[in-house]
DNA sequence: CGACTTTGACCTGCGC
DNA sequence: GCGCAGGTCAAAGTCG
């Protein structure tokens, strides 16, 4: 019922221009136009109920949806029946080409009529048939969707389990040589919690009974304790957190394949020693019990750093930065900027930005700090992100030997990777750096995606794919940006939700077919992808666009990123957007009212 | 006039 | 202790 709520309103609100905009002034409503047509006194305009009905079924199809008892009724029958309604009182100004009334109006003969009737009633005989294959189909792919939302849900918590246990194996090797470690990122929650929601991961609670709207509520609520900050902490504190995490995964992963479909079912309630009963927070264990607060407190500060082509002097990230600083920085050439978020008083969260000495296209930002306010859907859609880097992070790597083998390994024997070479979701590369100063992971979005599912990972870092949120940073980073959602060459574009579909590489080899549609699945399923794709196009779509003082953030406004994509034909665009921001705008150029827009911006076809 | 940037001075941590 | 580099402060200048 939420996602036929959904699909029937996205749609219409996604493209509103699409059907009303038309230059016979239809509404959406065609039933009504159609109606107001025939009852009008002049019929020599005859052409409008066929486009209307035209609209009106391409409409009706882009937001089809499968599993809704009523619709098919009401859309198969509705359209199909009008036109016979329109002939009947118009005849001579409409031709439908289906005057099936008008073929038998000259045969009065009861017998006729008897012929008539039956093969009305083998119509709608077979129409009744054919209505219960459709009802039968469409319960079938509910529960095919059900059943791998639920897989795709327990083989992340499975992940998850697994990537932290090898961090909890090498944590050793690792703190020894750093003495902290990166402990949360960007998190949208408190920072407190940010390492136990790192196994209450929005789809796991999605399959442990909550619904859609449930985990969107959630998403929604999660801006308004962002925080920006990677903590570190001791090893044996790290530990012990650690120990909690993967406790927590596996109660939610019990959870998830015990309460699956239970409504009424929440975390929080089944396991009263996991939560508070108020606020959600994780309760501390009793050996966390006996530590102060004050000792949890991370001690050291680490940074995400994102690495982006862009002519512009500071990538847009949804918040609002104020320049406290500049340096010349040993060994490059371009200065550092220094920026501090206002977006509320006392925000602690700082980020800088320098160019590369050996690009100076590149830009990078990194963040430091907890936001204390709450953050635009931007910010948040980066927060997510950097959340994903966080648990990456978290899950420890410390050579590039050790990442490849894991991907190679425990990836690869993951039921969710079995098929692929490398993690699909492999759109960008993160690295750790161990020499610098605080424990940084680098999120690097300037290769191409050739370049990254080939890329060989550099001996001095750590490599990690990024998971689907990393999208959601894309758009988050700038307006004009193309989002370069990449899929391997063997991806297969997952159906379109509510009318949109994925441009990108295809291949019609189907070896990996059943990863393909558990992967199209959780794309689908996933609401933190649903909820950036609708602001990003309601963004394109006309919603008014903040003004930002002169400073403000600058988008990246890349071409290069943009146009190398489009040739590649894997960054989908708006085909029915109006011109993007940077059409037209030549790289690097700036755009007033472009700045820090609140939405995310990634971009798909509308094919 | 307020918000923001610029820029030199100052502070702090770290290695030698 | 000294020097270096990173980071921050704050006064002056700029902009809308």
């Amino acid at each position: 019922m939420e996602k036929q709520g959904r699909r029937h309103h996205i749609i219409p609100k996604l493209f509103p221009h699409s059907v009303s905009d038309c230059s016979f002034n239809a509404s959406d409503d065609g039933l009504v136009d159609a109606t107001n047509n025939t009852s009008s006194s002049n019929p020599s305009i005859p052409i409008p109920i066929p486009i209307k009905q035209l609209f009106r079924q391409t409409k009706e199809i882009k937001v089809m949806d499968f599993f809704s008892d009523n619709n098919i009724m009401n859309d198969d029958e509705e359209p199909r029946r009008q036109p016979q309604q329109d002939c009947n009182n118009n005849p001579p100004a409409v031709n439908t080409g289906l005057n099936l009334l008008t073929l038998n109006s000259g045969i009065s003969s009861t017998s006729a009529s008897d012929i008539h009737q039956n093969s009305n009633n083998k119509l709608m005989t077979s129409l009744q048939v054919e209505l219960e294959r459709l009802h039968e189909e469409n319960g079938e792919l509910q529960t095919m969707l059900d059943q791998m939302t639920k897989s795709y849900s327990q083989l992340q918590a499975q992940l998850l389990i697994t990537m932290q246990k090898q961090a909890q194996i090498r944590e050793p090797i690792k703190c020894e040589a750093n003495g902290m470690l990166a402990r949360q990122f960007m998190d949208p929650r408190p920072s407190t919690a940010a390492a136990i929601d790192h196994v209450r991961d929005p789809s796991v609670a999605y399959s442990s009974g909550k619904t859609p709207a449930d985990h969107e509520a959630f998403s929604s609520f999660a801006p308004s304790n962002l925080n920006i900050e990677v903590m570190s902490m001791e090893r044996d504190q790290y530990q012990r957190r650690l120990q909690t995490n993967i406790n927590c995964a596996e109660e939610a992963l019990d959870r998830s394949s015990q309460c699956l479909g239970s409504p009424n079912y929440t975390s929080k309630s089944s396991d009263p020693n996991l939560f508070d009963d108020d606020n959600d927070e994780p309760k501390r264990s009793t050996d966390q019990e006996q530590v102060p607060v004050a000792d949890q407190i991370p001690f050291r500060k680490a940074r995400v750093s994102v690495r982006a082509r862009s002519e512009a002097p500071m990538i847009s990230d949804g918040c609002q930065w104020r320049k406290y600083g500049q340096k010349m920085a040993k060994g490059n050439p371009c200065p550092r900027a220094y920026y501090r978020c206002t977006m509320a008083i006392g925000c602690p969260v700082r980020k800088q930005v320098q160019r590369l000495a050996e690009d100076k296209t590149i830009l990078v930002t990194s963040y430091e700090g907890n936001h204390s306010h709450p953050l635009p859907p931007a910010a948040t859609a980066m927060a997510n992100t950097t959340s994903a880097a966080a648990a990456m992070l978290l899950s420890g790597s410390t050579t590039s030997k050790e990442a490849h083998q894991y991907h190679h390994h425990h990836l690869a024997n993951s039921r969710f990777f079995s098929n692929s070479q490398l993690p699909f979701f492999a759109s960008s590369m993160a690295t750790l750096s161990a020499s610098a100063p605080f424990p940084t992971i680098t999120l690097d979005l300037t290769q191409s995606p050739m370049q990254q599912f080939h890329r060989i990972p550099p001996p001095s870092s750590s490599t990690f794919p990024l998971p689907l949120h990393y999208h959601q940073l894309m758009g988050g980073l700038g307006h004009p940006i193309q989002a370069p959602v990449y899929f391997p060459p063997n991806y297969k574009a997952p159906p379109p939700p509510a009318g949109v579909s994925l441009g990108g590489q295809r291949n019609t080899s189907t070896h990996d077919s059943g990863m393909i549609e558990t992967v199209s699945a959780a794309i689908a399923s996933d609401p933190n992808f649903t909820a950036a794709l609708a602001a990003a196009i309601s963004t394109i779509m006309g919603a008014p666009r903040p003004h930002q003082g002169h400073q403000g953030g600058i988008n990246i406004n890349d071409g290069d990123i943009a146009n190398n994509n489009a040739a590649r034909g894997v960054v989908a665009s708006t085909n029915n957007s109006p011109p993007s921001a940077n059409i037209g705008v030549p790289p690097g150029s700036l755009q007033p009212g472009s700045p820090q827009l609140p939405q995310s911006c990634t971009t798909f076809s509308t094919n």
